[in-house]
DNA sequence: TAAAAAGTTTAGCCTTGGCTAAAATAAATA
DNA sequence: TATTTATTTTAGCCAAGGCTAAACTTTTTA
């Protein structure tokens, strides 16, 4: 069985990929200093589920691989879950998902995929990776660089900032929403939208982060 | 944050306490070496949760007691949550709980409890601590000591012993259920019941994990 | 009540996963 | 291209929580 310390590394490489990640980046995204993650990085590699190469970057094996996806389903089946059954907010669900996918069987696993009829997004609109780590090829593009006067779907919403979630859910701003650029300012990113009727302002970082769809759902 | 370690040890000191716990039966209860209890009683010792006196035996503190009260009232609320929404097996539930019960934050147990309508027992009637670990005085009765030739009614069973569970799920024996017991044999103890209309031999090695109660449900 | 057995603690070791400070390397800049 | 800066790694430390073997208490038995 592997640690929590290790699963969660293991995600964070495969969320960084993926290939050249940066011990700086990775530390930060798992809050630990620098030297922490380089040791725990030559740890990995001695496992095999990671290819590290000193002063240059970092890379999940094939079998790291499939370890980092199996957290990202378990993750996803969990913000699923929760959300279905408690109805949480999805700002809160991410913190919750993010210590409970260490602890869940594969026999639970399977009981909560199952009650929720094989699921293939989260709240978020991420796609859920099947049992054997399979993805659907994601053909969406970023909010920030969509075309204007065009009907566009949000397709996905990040899941680790919960600021800007409730921002986003405060204007009705989540999967499946409809909406449409108006304007995109061509100093700072900034976009004005046309969202059920109302104008809504969308600064760049939020819009790099938001995914759409020019298709009906997907 | 306590470590699940540290939630570990204590809830398997209350539910060996209340008091004299001896290191072995605790290091047996968790699986390790009899010289990792001790060690661990005096961190938590020397962390006021626990009290050990060397050769004798430990207990908690009321601090201690009440963290254990709260890793209990979250394993209870778990099981009765996933029996309820999963439809697992009474015997499947434990061993998920115990992992996941350290993984629930307060919003989520909270959100758990107001879900289930604040429940008092679990699947197996145990009764679940509330928020500040209050609970009701038990007045049921082993059915290894419970009188011939009267109506009982399955109050507990066990939780940690999935075989035992099996057999009597298989027999019909879980909270509620209805039974009159026939016989006792005075060598072994062995019960011979009757349970809807059927006839059962119990032998007393389950007949001591499973509590009744004569009045109607409690 | 002395010896043996059982239970407990201590001593010493190990791995994991953190940290800081210093050294090494790579990248950017003058 | 030489130097400064940024990034990364190494070295050395620490606490938690395991383990085994040895020492020490307590309990049981002869
Ligand atoms: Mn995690
Ligand atoms: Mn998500
Ligand atoms: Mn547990
Ligand atoms: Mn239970």
């Amino acid at each position: 069985m592997d640690s929590v310390a290790v699963e969660n590394y293991l995600k964070s490489i495969w969320e960084l990929g993926p290939d050249d990640v940066a011990t700086q980046d990775l530390a930060q995204h798992l809050n630990v200093a620098p030297a922490s993650a380089t040791k725990m990085l030559q740890r990995l590699t001695a496992r095999g589920l990671v290819s590290h190469i000193p002063y240059k970057g970092a890379s999940l094996t094939p079998e790291g691989q499939l370890k980092a996806l199996s957290v990202v389903r378990r993750h996803r089946l969990l913000e699923t879950f929760l959300a279905q059954t408690l109805n949480l907010g999805r700002e809160q669900l991410h913190d919750e998902a993010e210590r409970l996918e260490h602890a869940l069987s594969a026999d639970l696993e399977d009981a909560i995929a199952t009650y929720l009829g094989n699921p293939t997004k989260d709240p978020h609109g991420h796609p859920i990776p099947g049992p054997d780590g399979q993805l659907p090829t994601d053909t969406d593009l970023l909010l920030s660089e969509s075309p204007l006067n065009q009907r566009l779907i949000i397709s996905q919403v990040p899941d680790r900032n919960p600021e800007m979630l409730a921002w986003l859910e405060r204007n009705e701003i989540f999967p499946d929403t409809q909406l449409e650029l108006i304007s995109r300012d061509s100093f700072d990113g900034g976009l004005t939208a046309n969202l059920n009727g109302k104008t809504v302002q969308i600064a760049s970082s939020v819009a790099n982060e938001v995914h759409v769809s020019l298709e009906d759902d997907s």
